[in-house]
DNA sequence: CGATATCCATTCAAAACTGAATAGGCCTCT
DNA sequence: AGAGGCCTATTCAGTTTTGAATGGATATCG
């Protein structure tokens, strides 16, 4: 009869998804779980939460109206946990990373190997995903990317600068100094195209036409060595990447920074620590 | 492995008593419970929140450190039911009240007299008692009190003025209009030494002494109308009270308001809204 | 110093909860 | 119209969790 506060998770899984069996997948359990709990909370405050329609669970509007009760104690439960790992000296653990997948694969991957060598008790796992991991939800533990952070309760500093190339299949013809007239391009995903590189090239060449895209710097890379076209890359990517040469239109394409950032409560991880010491110390200068 | 919010909730009663069985009390579970649960939760955030000492459980540095996190949930929780039941519509249930042991007995018992024939559905508890009950917790619903609120929160309005006066056992000797030199009082407990009739009387027989004190109101009426002394009573409770007779010091002693209060969040609870009118339609003004 | 009262940990049978499987409803697609 | 998806509700066996009882350790009191 009195209030479970774990049911509260339920809830809001429910709320979030929809229907029972996501909810239930979303939080590691089973449908039939997710149905009784959530009729014990609406027994337990007397008030049906959710509409049952033909396709799932909507919100009423009591349950609306409490929404942002239950998610503001799921903020809390996750500071909670946050802070607890903040304190852990054990050097054994997890860590999560996230960055993008061709720094994944080109920075970082030496750095995490040296550092499994070095610290062989800690499991370190990298995300390369599109998507944006969470720190204040903890999905990751060190985020590397392009922006600053801007959020208060994430410790952050600018790790590298990072240069960019043109390049080509090696052997291929050099682009003319031209406006780019019949020069193929490969460029980012168009969900990307404000980024700094896309609008240096349109100022470049343009006259060029795009003949691939990819939301994948590898992806590029490896069409423009087939020969598909002319390419910005970064150059840790591009100068290590046999079959392509880098050419010189005249003007350098824009650099990027890269950042990294950590929540701070997990400021005395010790693990974390460890990591970030043996990354700056290989990456930053 | 993963934290179960319902555990927070032990944790936060094992921080407040001090011990499992205490703890298991208040959350009506069972000691080995408590116990395990803790432990639980102790390995899910992989830390140790309770240093086991002789005789009970204090926090650790990472427990305190996490303590007002689960306090915040516990508000949160809180709000979400008190939300939910000020939603209510039905007029069954339960109200809990809270007021001072003669107001209680001798103003608000008719009134709930009256309530519970028209409403024979809702269940009254009235609780009167010294100690102050919580709104924002529920502890009560509606409390009666002869101070204004000012928490934001609480919904308030002055209800009665109450007059007062001094009394003694009928037939006994009126206390001369001097002094006070000779004259038997019967005052509140000490812990009440500040309240204002306390201190009118004190201008007024600046010599009387008290041979009595009780931080009840009717038991100083009995007390009084056994002769033992003067007493300064509620009119209500003095003017009704067999065997006492009021007297003339020269100077009425002061009165004092009594407001009425619930929270917010209670507002559209049918049953309390019921309640209030007919309480106010019977006792203000 | 022994009696009593706490406290926590452990044991063990009973109760509660869980998830796989299943049934039934609704919608879409062919 | 029938097949296939996706949804919830129900059933039922297996696991987990619970609380009463018990034991051991420590403090308090007469």
């Amino acid at each position: 009869m009195p209030l479970e506060w774990s049911d509260l998770r339920i809830f809001l899984a429910i709320a979030r998804e929809g229907t029972l069996g996501a909810a239930a997948r979303a939080l590691g359990l089973s449908q039939p779980t997710m149905g009784r709990r959530l009729r014990a909370l609406e027994q337990a405050v007397g008030q049906t939460l959710f509409q049952r329609t033909g396709d799932g669970f909507v919100l009423t509007d009591e349950g609306s109206a409490v929404l942002h009760h239950a998610e503001r104690i799921e903020d809390e439960a996750l500071a909670f946990q946050r802070q607890l790992a903040g304190r852990d000296q054990q050097l054994d653990g997890m860590l999560r990373l996230s960055s993008s997948d061709w720094f994944g694969i080109h920075i970082l991957t030496p750095v995490l190997a040296a550092f499994a060598k070095m610290q062989p008790g800690v499991l370190i796992e990298l995300l390369t995903d599109a998507r944006l991991y969470s720190l204040p939800r903890r999905e990751a533990d060190l985020v590397f990317r392009i922006q600053p952070f801007d959020e208060p309760e994430v410790i952050s500093r600018r790790l590298m600068h990072i240069p960019y190339g043109v390049y080509v299949a090696s052997g291929l013809e050099h682009p003319r100094g031209g406006d780019g007239t019949g020069t193929p391009l490969i460029t980012m995903d168009t969900t990307f195209g404000g980024m700094p590189d896309a609008l240096w090239l349109k100022r470049i060449l343009p006259k060029a036409h795009v003949v691939s895209r990819s939301n994948n710097r590898d992806v590029q890379g490896r069409m423009c060595r087939e020969g598909v076209g002319v390419a910005v890359l970064p150059r840790p990517l591009g100068d290590t990447l046999p079959g392509v040469e880098r050419i010189d239109l005249g003007e350098e394409p824009p650099g990027r920074d890269t950042w990294v950032g950590y929540h701070r409560d997990l400021k005395r991880l010790a693990r974390l620590r460890a990591l970030l010491d043996l990354v700056i110390e290989r990456l930053a200068n």
